[in-house]
DNA sequence: ATTTCTGTAACTCAATAAGTTACAAATATG
DNA sequence: CATATTTGTAACTTATTGAGTTACAGAAAT
């Protein structure tokens, strides 16, 4: 399938809403800067909602934040959006009467856990504010043109 | 699209080469192995010679590992089938005229690099050989049924 | 009252991985 | 040497799934 740029896209609407929290944020603004439809960020941010990421008024354009930016990382929207699903696929179909085939799947499980630990502690260790203030930080940069 | 599980089966076969070595290997049995057909594993198998991790001859039965087991780790041969791709994936069509679409690849871009590092180094750390002598501790332990 | 929104369902389109069919070319075997 | 076996590959089919689209009910804003 075409690969999912959920995640990214919902980092995307978050860090929006914090940035233009005082102006009205209707999905077609939203949407303008995501480059997609209206339809594609409300059913993202209705993910969001369900996670407890933010709070949305049907019939009003302004959603909030939930929590506190310094509050919210990005594994915990990893989560939100593509759930805590393996980074790296075992082959569930394997002929247990093997030795290979019977024993594969648990030893790579557990290699493939590991992995996917090290790389969510990893989206642990940033918060939405540490990536605002960076995009913050970068755009001073670019108009300071040096 | 369905999951790819080029990784697992190409982990698999590395792993019944080296441990049926004595045996006739074609891809016939390999296949019964990993329950797939054998057209797939000798798909696989292409991918594996080009990136050096066997040594196969047409019309010859005997594909061999072409390093020491010791020598090839999880991560040579998930480059081998997957590619250093992305694990997170970045909307890269975001609006430039917009302070968070302008700068957001580039900010998650640096913390997806960083959670994608994390995950190969666990990866670089497994050998083809820690794999076989864990599964073959795992068929002994089946075995002395306690 | 009318317009603007959100929330959601249903559908289309596109991408891609495994599985399948077919066959040429190399090797093994009796 | 003739035949059977096997690899290597191309072309095609099938299944899965995410984004995008259309449509519309219901809530809020004006």
């Amino acid at each position: 399938m075409r690969v999912s740029t959920r995640f990214s896209d919902s980092i995307h609407i978050l860090a929006f809403i914090e940035i233009y929290k005082d102006i009205r944020l209707s999905s077609e603004v939203i949407a303008s800067s995501v480059e997609t439809s209206p339809v594609v960020i409300r059913r993202l941010m209705g993910v969001l909602r369900e996670a407890g990421l933010i709070a949305t008024k049907q019939g009003s354009a302004e959603p909030k934040l939930a929590r506190n930016p310094k509050e919210i990382t990005l594994l915990d929207i990893y989560f939100a959006t593509e759930g805590n699903k393996p980074l790296f696929e075992l082959d569930k179909k394997t002929n247990p009467e093997c030795i290979v085939g019977g024993n594969i799947q648990g030893v790579l499980g557990d290699y493939y856990e590991e992995a996917k630990i090290a790389a969510q502690r990893k989206l642990n260790d940033t918060t939405l504010q540490d990536l605002i203030e960076t995009i913050l930080v970068k755009e001073k940069s670019k108009k300071s043109n040096n």
